[in-house]
RNA sequence: CGGGGUGUAGCGCAGUUGGUAGCGCACAGCGUUUGGGACGCUGGGGUCGUGGGUUCGAGUCCCUCCACCCCGACCA
């Protein structure tokens, strides 16, 4: 049964996309085009993603600082293939304080180019290497075509601008990141199972020696970026001039990464897991796990209900994060309805029947309709209910993954390629050039998204060129 | 930046040969309701995207501009 409002997602995928953002109350558009306005319930799920990065982030041992939303021009234009890359898209200040300005400033794309010179400031010798600073933030890309979440011209993400003496540190920095950080909290909390590989040179960031990336597949095949780790290498301290003194008195290039996840990741979990009847939000992150709908029709069926719901809560404790649903003139039927649409893993109804049968209604989410319900005892409701978030959030994991392993097809030729990604994930043998690359891209619309750490142990014949190579590429259409 | 589309009440839309703007939802009040999007009655809400033109008269015809959405190329 499709709720009103929502587009099926066999019919248009990316209106069913649009309309989830919009009924869910997830984000608005803004008078500005381009920037969404990020509502209560898309910025509460937000929250929770930025806790269980930054969580994160801080055990693998960095520290949060804040640098400033200006950047002088003359700063971006300092590493040739950064100012190539992000150029095109920066928005530009001229006047301020009512005076034309003597540089003009540019709004942070990014922020290598800030953060490099302070850097350079900062350090001085081996011993204030490593430095480990991440930031939370906003950024401005001024793109071509927009939709929320997915790519809006303001966004928010954190960005990690690290420092190290060697290049095998940073290295390990940069894999440390994209493993022990972003795959980690991706599919551990996202519930969302993630390729893991390095960039080819035509899609790694402008600037760095190697990106490294993990990526996801959405319900409709396609790939979502959902976090990229970049290797920077020495570019970024020859343009800033980020030396530091070595114990035996020579003065060298630091060596430094940066890494980033996005509220791009809010469109990634809607698109992974959501259906035709709304969001569906994994239960480590949902901003309410259990929502409670009493049902009553007279005034002391209202209150014995209440009385009911009261006590569980309290014995419950702090177990949960839980709403009661009172709201008054609203009936049942429409409140199951709008938290359906709003993502909440799990649902307790309880009515004058529970209460004089001591059970309760528990539906979840993940199993939409009659057949997600279930009538339960409410002595042991809480560990029931503790149990079920475990199983949804496994579930929606496991979901994923299988969808990702069937729509990932192993293929020999261009053609099986070019098939494959209609669907798809390609996995493919290559040893092409970034041309190649490109050609493939205009006839198939797809990109390589990761060459997988996972490769295989024998050689194959490249897909596109025929050449021999032990080495496999995952291509796909993204997002 | 190319292609397509849309601008009329908060949202979704209708508006006939040009004659002075309406429907559904939402909203407010009252009453009855409440186990899968309740119902009745009453009510409020509009410089018809902008600027110009044609006309006695424009939501409607003509021109200009603007905005937004969708599809591509560029990108987290």
């Amino acid at each position: 049964m499709p709720k009103e409002g929502i587009t099926p997602r066999a019919q248009d995928y990316s209106q069913w996309y649009l309309d989830i953002v919009s009924e869910a109350e997830l984000a608005d558009y803004s008078p500005v085009r381009g920037c969404m306005v990020i509502k209560p319930h898309g910025y509460a799920i937000w929250e929770h993603i930025q806790a269980g990065l930054d969580q994160r982030i801080k055990a693998t041992g960095h520290v949060n600082a804040y640098f400033p939303l200006f950047i002088p021009m003359s700063f971006l234009m300092k590493e040739a293939e950064h100012v190539e890359g992000f150029a095109p898209e920066v928005a530009v200040v001229t006047r301020g304080g009512g005076e034309e300005l003597a540089e003009p400033l540019v709004v942070r794309p990014t922020s290598e180019a800030i953060i490099g010179s302070m850097y350079a400031k900062w350090i001085r010798s081996w011993r204030d290497l490593p430095v480990l600073i991440n930031q939370w933030a906003n950024v401005v890309r001024w793109e071509m075509r927009t939709r929320p979440f997915l790519r809006t011209t303001e966004f928010l993400w954190q960005e990690g601008h690290t420092a190290h003496a060697t290049e095998e540190e940073a290295e390990a920095e940069t894999l440390k990141i994209l493993h022990e950080v972003y795959a980690d909290f991706v599919e551990r909390e996202m519930a969302l199972p993630v390729l893991r590989g390095r960039k080819t040179e035509k899609e790694k960031f402008a600037g760095a020696l190697r990106t490294y990336a993990i990526e996801a597949m959405m319900q409709d095949g396609r790939a979502l970026q959902a976090g990229t780790s970049h290797n920077l290498g020495q570019n970024f301290a020859r343009a800033f001039d980020i030396t530091y003194q070595t114990p035996d008195n020579r003065q060298e290039y630091a060596w430094t990464t940066s890494w980033g996840v996005s509220t791009r990741l809010v469109g990634a979990l809607i698109m992974a897991h959501s259906d035709d009847e709304g969001l569906v939000v994994p239960p480590r992150l949902a901003p309410v796990q259990v929502v409670v709908v009493p049902i009553y029709k007279r005034d002391e069926e209202r209150s014995l209900v209440m009385q009911t719901i009261d006590r569980l809560q309290q014995e419950w404790g702090g177990r949960f994060r839980l709403k009661v649903d009172d709201r008054d003139h609203l009936t049942p039927g429409f409140k199951f309805n709008e938290w359906e649409l709003k993502g909440v893993p799990v649902r307790v109804e309880i009515g004058p029947r529970d209460v004089e049968k001591g059970m309760a209604a528990v539906a979840r989410r993940d199993v939409p309709g009659k057949q997600g319900k279930a009538f339960v005892e409410q002595a042991g409701l809480g560990d029931y209910i503790a149990g079920l978030l475990n199983d949804i959030q496994r579930e929606l994991f496991d979901r994923a993954r299988r969808f990702q392993k069937e729509r990932t097809l192993e293929v020999r030729t261009y053609d099986e390629l070019k098939e494959a990604v209609e669907t798809g994930f390609a996995r493919a043998y290559w040893a092409g050039t970034t041309e190649d690359e490109r050609r493939i891209q205009d006839e198939t619309r797809a990109t390589i998204r990761v060459i997988p750490f996972d490769q295989p142990e024998t050689a194959g014949r490249c897909v596109y060129t025929g050449k021999e190579t032990t080495q496999q590429a995952i291509f796909a259409r993204a997002y």
